[in-house]
RNA sequence: GGUCCGGUAGCUCAGUUGGAUAGAGCAUCAGCCUUCUAAGCUGAGGGUCAUUGGUUCGAAUCCAAUCCGGAUCACCA
């Protein structure tokens, strides 16, 4: 039980023996740490009995403080402030915290538990390498999956890999006709980059045969496209010329979108993207060829990015193989009259009574659409693990696809149903707006963790830091700086807040980082090896320890904070938040930094001291060790 | 237009079930290295918590309305 609950637990008690005949919940009672201008430690806020047990506040404190205080040893003086309670805890509990937890390499984590979670995260297209937002996603679920893993989940981590659709079909097309059999090892480049890039010149060529068909659309020519859209076109056309239309800027905008979309519907280009897609479809073994070798250097790409990041996966699902499933299920769902069919032959379910749209699942020729084969994935991932949930970590821009999933899943009883949840995080953007990867307006994946390597290193240098360390070292010290400083960006925020990122300014390495939080580590970590104190010691000469002299304040803040911990990483969990990991992190640290400016651990004033001293900073170096490793960042112990 | 999310210091963000004078970091200014790593520490300035009303002992937090920003509402994925 938590100190907090505790608290709770004592004070509940204190009132029912005090106040037999009034009747007060667990939940009435609020407990805060002790704002640190007032003596104790935690505080009891007295206003919500008031009322009904009709004392004065200070009275009705007075009376739950002393009583407190003399039948329980866990409180040894309590202060009352205009209405706040404020209790001093015994040194014993702190001290017993620390002799039988300071080298607990698992404090606060839970055992295993029979529950197990699938994180689903990452998810990539194979037309294109990764980029910043794609990072946010990758950090973002690893650290879930390891902070579900240490509160007791079993975790299985998967990536669903998009590795089929028009969207590769691009990049094929634009490698057969531009690429003259390049190849990464004749380019000397990056799979994922490669084919990458090749999407980049398809969506230029779109662009260099979209204009003239616009060109000849807006002038009344509609030949180059098919009956239906030529219709469609001349109905744009003729409402983009109305005169309010013509003052309204955005609605203009509008359909000229509109009218952009129909024009690159019918370029020749994009024409032959469709058809490659039929091909593919249809199992075309040339088509079927290019793409898994276009594919695989993607995969290639991805892995190294991966590791360099550090992220991994227990289970990969590709999109080829599942694309197919859902059908079935649609099925079933036609029979039990869950869905209907339209005159057309497609089929729909009708969510308007849960305040949705109608939702396609079948289109009029049988094919299945995105939604389709989430549900069949959803099912086959359900049935592949027996899950009790299963998280999506995907883009807010989703939450509607994902909400209709959820629902769609409890119409048909599916019993996967309940355990979807989408890990909804907001998207990174620049000062600019979105990121367009068709316009190439993306922050790389890999550009940015080379300039973040970079920055560690001319930062290291530039500090004098890099005495006594081997070439070898140094780069690990880089690559543990620089990603690190990455990973904790993008951790720090709330993951529902959608972000904006300025490349012209880059990652600080100050004030509320990971280097912060690495520094301090590898400071305690320096004054362990000096003291010739193992970093994670064993009990001996420390379990005798005895304390006669009060606490200073510095070390009293460190260890109530540390008390904390189990706190924080259950809660971490419960909100789906490592941001919160980030916040507590770096809150221990700075007190680490204050307690360290202010008190000499080698040279204490009493052997007693300095014995309680090196407790302490064993244990915060382990949680900030610990914490941060649950968030994909690792701390140095020597910087 | 419907639905959902957001608006806190110049900037980036904390502030979970309502609790004390709303907190960090960056930036600005002023101090601190002969002593365990100054990538650090101490201090100062900086706020109409978008606006208005309501609920109550008490509201950044809950409710309502309004303003602003974003996402989404495809036989795209």
């Amino acid at each position: 039980m938590t100190l907090v609950a505790q608290i709770k637990c004592a004070a509940a008690d204190a009132l029912k023996h005090l106040f037999p005949e009034a009747d007060i919940q667990l939940s009435m009672i609020t407990v805060n740490q002790t704002k640190p201008e007032f003596t104790g430690d935690y505080t009891i806020v007295l206003f919500p009995f008031v009322k009904q047990l009709r004392q004065k506040p200070d009275v009705l404190g007075n009376q739950l403080g002393s009583y407190l205080v003399e039948k329980n040893e866990l409180f040894t003086e309590f202060q009352i402030v205009s209405g706040f309670l404020n209790l001093t805890i015994s040194d014993s509990y702190w001290t017993n915290l620390l002799v039988n937890h300071f080298n607990d390499a698992h404090f606060g984590e839970k055992p295993k538990q029979d529950r197990r979670v699938m994180v689903e995260y990452s998810s990539p297209n194979t037309n294109k390498p990764l980029h910043f937002g794609h990072l946010r996603n990758n950090f973002l679920g690893f650290a879930m999956g390891e902070i579900l893993k240490a509160n007791g989940n079993q975790v299985v981590k998967a990536n669903l890999i998009n590795d089929r659709g028009i969207h590769i079909c691009k990049s094929m097309i634009a490698w057969q006709r531009f690429a003259d059999g390049a190849t990464p090892e004749s380019t000397d480049t990056k799979g994922d980059h490669l084919v990458g890039d090749y999407y980049v010149k398809f969506n230029d060529i779109l662009k260099e045969q979209t204009a003239p068909i616009m060109d000849r659309i807006f002038h009344g020519d509609f030949d180059d496209l098919d009956a239906a859209a030529a219709d469609k076109a001349a109905k744009l056309i003729a409402a983009y010329n109305k005169p309010e239309v013509k003052d309204d800027k955005d609605k203009a905008d509008k359909i000229k979108g509109d009218i952009k979309e129909i024009a690159q519907n019918h370029t020749e280009i994009q024409l032959a993207a469709k058809e490659m897609l039929r091909q593919w479809e249809a199992g075309d073994l040339e088509v079927r060829k290019l793409w898994e070798t276009m594919n695989g250097w993607v995969y290639q790409g991805f892995s190294e990015t991966y590791k360099r990041l550090g992220v991994d996966f227990d289970k990969m699902y590709y999109e080829s193989e599942t694309y197919l499933l859902g059908k079935e299920i649609v099925v079933k769902g036609l029979e039990k009259g869950v869905l209907f069919k339209k005159e057309d032959g497609s089929v729909w379910i009708d969510l308007t009574a849960d305040g949705l749209d109608e939702k396609l699942l079948l289109r009029g020729d049988g094919t299945s659409v995105y939604m389709t084969q989430d549900l069949g994935t959803a099912v086959l991932k359900y049935n592949d693990f027996k899950l009790n949930q299963s998280i999506y970590v995907i883009a807010d821009e989703q939450n509607y696809h994902m909400q209709v999933l959820k629902l769609i899943l409890e119409k048909l009883g599916e019993p996967c149903a309940d355990g979807v949840f989408h890990l909804s995080y907001g998207m990174v953007e620049l000062p600019t707006g979105r990121m367009k990867s068709r316009e190439g307006t993306v922050v790389d994946a890999d550009d940015m963790i080379n300039e973040m390597l970079r920055l560690a290193q001319e930062q290291t240098e530039e500090a004098g830091k890099t005495e006594g360390f081997t070439q070898e070292e140094l780069k690990k010290l880089y690559n543990t700086i620089g990603l690190g400083a990455l990973k904790f960006y993008l951790l720090r925020v709330d993951p529902k807040k959608k972000m904006i990122f300025d490349p012209k300014e880059s990652i600080d390495l100050h004030g509320f980082t990971a280097t912060f939080i690495q520094y301090a580590h590898a400071r305690i970590c320096s004054i362990l090896r000096k003291e010739h104190v193992a970093v994670m010691p064993d009990n001996a000469g420390f379990h005798h320890f005895k304390m006669t002299a009060p606490f200073e304040k510095a070390e009293k803040d460190l260890i109530i904070t540390l008390d904390q911990y189990p706190m924080m990483l259950e809660s971490a969990a419960a909100e789906y938040n490592p941001s919160q990991l980030c916040s507590y992190a770096f809150h221990l640290a700075q007190l680490f930094n204050t307690f360290y400016d202010q008190h000499s651990i080698a040279n204490a004033e009493s052997e007693e001291k300095k014995q309680l001293r090196l407790m302490l900073i064993v244990m915060t170096a382990q949680i900030l060790r610990r914490s941060m490793k649950l968030c994909g960042i690792n701390l140095p112990e020597k910087m």
